[in-house]
DNA sequence: GAAAAACCTGAAAGCGCTTACAATAAGCTA
DNA sequence: TAGCTTATTGTAAGCGCTTTCAGGTTTTTC
C-alpha cells in the first residue's frame, strides 16, 4: 500500500496525493476530499523512510540522559516527551551513563539516526579548562543539529542551555541555616555535574559571606545516590561533627536523616537537613524533608519551546542560556 | 557526502561500498580495507532513511509506558534501553498515559515510524470479555510488528508476555500475615492493571484458603500513587478497622505507614505493612518497608532476549507467556 | 470576447541505499 | 592450454516519497 495505490484509487497523480498528505493548499477542495477519503478507507500511512529521504528529517529528537532510573531524569524525560509528542515529534531515548566514551558513542549513534535535535539532561561538566574535552562531543553534535542542555552549561555554537539557579538556591538555604545558628554545615553530594558544582559554590559563598571558613572535611561525596551508601559513609566519618546538612539530592538527605535518627538525634532540633529536587523521597521520609525544588518542569517546558523555535528557524529569539530560579519547599527537617 | 562519493574516492562501485558497510563477505580483503579507510577518513555515515527505504527497518523499537516518572516504569525502560542499545537497537519512547484513546494514538504513531517491534510496559487490562476492546489496539499493532508486553497479559498472535507471578507472591504474603494472626488485612491498590488484578486474586485466595471472608470494605483504591493521597483516603475511612496492609505499590504502603505512625500505632506490632516493587521508597521509609520484588530486571532481560529472537526469525523458541517468580524482601514493617 | 492572471494537476527527476543479475577476472582440472 | 568453476566487482532497477517545472483550466480584467 503506497502512494501509487492511493493515486490510482483516487484517480489522481501521486503528486496530488503527496500534496494532500502534506496539507498543501494548492489542491482543490473537491480533489482533496476524494483523496482523503480514499486514504482513510485504505488505511494508508506514508512511509517515513521515503519521506525522510526526501526531506531529511523524520520529526524525531534524541534525548540523552545519564540514567533513566532516577526520578529526576525520569521526570525530565516525562515532561520532554509529552511536550514534544504533542508537537508531532517522537523521542529517541538514550541512557549513556556517566562515562565519556559511552556518551560520545551514544551521541553519534543518535546523530546517525538523523534526529532533528538533541537534548541532554544533566551530567555535563563545567566548561573550565581541563574538562572542556568532556564537552567536545557536544559541540561536535551541535555542528549537525541544535543541542539543548538541561541543567548543564556548555558553550558553543548551536547549543542552548536551560539551567535552574542552583547556586543561588543553595546559597539561600545555607544562609538560612547560618541565621538559625548552625555552625558546621555538612555539604553532601554524589556527583561532579555542573549543577552539583553550582550548588557547592552557593554553599561556599554563604559560608564566606558569614565569615565562616570553608572546610574541606565538611564536604562529602557519596559514590552513588543510595540511602545506604550515605549511611555507610557517615558511619565511616562518625567522628565528624556537624549540626546541619545540605544535600544535593533528596536521597542523600534521606540517608543523612536515617543516620541521624538512628543515632538518636532530634531533627531538626539537633540537626537540620535540607534535600534537593523535592522528590517522592522527600515526602516518604519521616519527618518529611525540607527540599529545594529546581523547577524541572519549567526547565523542560522552556527547552521544548526553544527547540521548536530553533527548528522553525527562529534562532534569534532563543537565548543561549535560560536561567530559572529554584524554590525552597519548607517541611519538617529544618526550623525555618 | 554519500555512497557515491566514497565509491569514487575508493575507486570502486557503490555496490562494493555498500557491501563493505554491511559487512558482506563477498569483498576481497584488499578492497575492503581500502574502502574502510576512505570511509574512516571521510567520516561517512550511511543515510538511515535510504537504508530504511530499501530494508524497511531502521533498527528501532518502540517502548510504550503509561508514564515514565514512576520508578517502576523508569527502571523497566532503563533495563530495556540498555539491553537493546547493546544489540544495536535504538528506542523510541512513548508515554501514553492510561487513557485508551491516547494509547491507541501513541501506538499508531509509533507504528508509523516503522519500528521493528513494540514493547508495552504494564497497564494492560485483563482480557476478560468486556474489557477486551481495551487491548484491541495491541492485537492490531501485532499485525504489523511483534509486540512484547511486560507485566500484562494479552492474548493474540505475535504478542508475547513476560509477567511476574504477582498472584502467587501476594498469596504468600497474605498467607504469612494470616499465620501471624492478622485477621483484618487491608488491600490497597491504585490501579486496575492486569498485575494489580493478579495481586488481588492472590490476596483473596489466601483469605479464602484460611476460611476468612473476602470483605469489600477491606479493599481500597487510591486515585494515584501518592503518599498524601493514601493518607487522605485512610483519614476518610478512619472508622475502618484493620491490623495489616497489603499494598500493590511501595508508595501506597509508605502512605499507610505514615498514617499509622501519625495515629501513634506501633509498626509492625499494632499493624503490619507490606509494599510492592522494592523501590527507594521502601528503603526511605522509617521503619523500612517489607516489600515484594517483582524481579523487573529479569522480566526486561527476558523480553529483550525474546525480542531479538523473534526479530531473528526464531519465533518458535519464544514462549507466548513467560512467568518469573517474585521474591519477598523482608524488612521492618512485618513480624515475619 | 480576448488577453492576462490565477489556479490545479501531472510528469519526471531526484533523495541514498540494497541487491539481483550480469560481467569479468582468477584459479583449476585434465 | 582449452574449458570449467569460483571469487570478485559492476550495472541498474527499484524502495516510496517530495517537489520543480510545465501544461492545461478556469477566472478575472478591460
Amino acid at each position: 500500500m503506497n502512494i501509487y495505490d492511493i493515486a490510482r484509487m483516487a484517480g489522481v497523480s501521486i503528486a496530488t496525493v503527496s500534496r494532500v498528505v502534506n496539507g498543501s493548499d494548492k489542491v482543490s477542495e473537491k480533489t482533496k476530499q476524494r483523496v482523503l477519503s480514499v486514504i482513510e478507507e485504505a488505511g494508508y500511512t506514508p512511509n517515513v523512510f521515503a519521506q525522510g529521504l526526501g526531506l531529511n528529517t523524520m520529526h524525531t529528537v534524541g534525548i540523552m540522559v545519564p540514567r533513566i532510573d532516577d526520578m529526576y531524569m525520569a521526570t525530565a524525560v516525562s515532561y520532554l516527551e509529552q511536550n514534544l509528542h504533542k508537537n508531532g515529534y517522537e523521542c529517541i531515548l538514550s541512557c549513556s551513563g556517566f562515562d565519556l566514551e559511552r556518551k560520545q558513542s551514544h551521541a553519534s549513534m543518535l546523530l546517525s539516526k538523523r534526529i532533528d535535535a538533541l537534548i541532554l539532561v544533566g551530567s555535563t561538566y563545567a566548561g573550565n579548562g581541563a574538562s572542556s574535552q568532556q564537552t567536545d562531543y557536544i559541540r561536535a553534535a551541535a555542528r549537525e543539529v541544535p543541542v539543548f542542555v538541561i541543567n548543564g552549561l556548555v558553550e558553543g555554537d548551536n547549543v542552548y542551555a536551560s539551567i535552574s539557579d542552583d547556586r543561588k538556591a543553595t546559597f539561600e538555604v545555607t544562609k538560612s541555616l547560618i541565621e538559625r545558628g548552625r555552625k558546621r554545615i555538612l555539604f553532601l553530594t554524589d556527583s561532579q555535574s555542573y549543577s552539583a558544582q553550582q550548588k557547592m559554590k552557593g554553599y561556599e559563598q554563604a559560608l564566606t559571606e558569614a565569615g565562616y571558613p570553608v572546610l574541606g572535611e565538611l564536604k562529602l561525596r557519596v559514590a552513588r545516590s543510595k540511602i545506604h551508601y550515605v549511611r555507610d559513609l557517615l558511619l565511616e566519618y562518625k567522628a565528624l561533627q556537624y549540626d546541619s546538612v545540605v544535600a544535593t539530592e533528596d536521597t542523600l538527605a534521606a540517608g543523612a536523616l536515617k543516620y541521624a535518627l538512628a543515632k538518636g538525634m532530634q531533627v531538626p532540633g539537633d540537626i537540620s537537613i535540607v534535600g534537593y529536587n523535592n522528590s517522592v523521597v522527600a515526602v516518604a521520609s519521616e519527618p518529611e524533608l525540607t527540599s529545594v525544588d529546581g523547577r524541572l518542569e519549567q526547565l523542560c517546558t522552556d527547552t521544548c519551546e526553544h527547540l521548536l523555535q530553533v527548528l522553525k528557524g527562529e534562532k534569534e529569539s532563543v537565548p543561549a542560556v535560560d536561567i530559572v530560579s529554584a524554590m525552597l519547599v519548607k517541611r519538617c527537617t529544618t526550623d525555618f
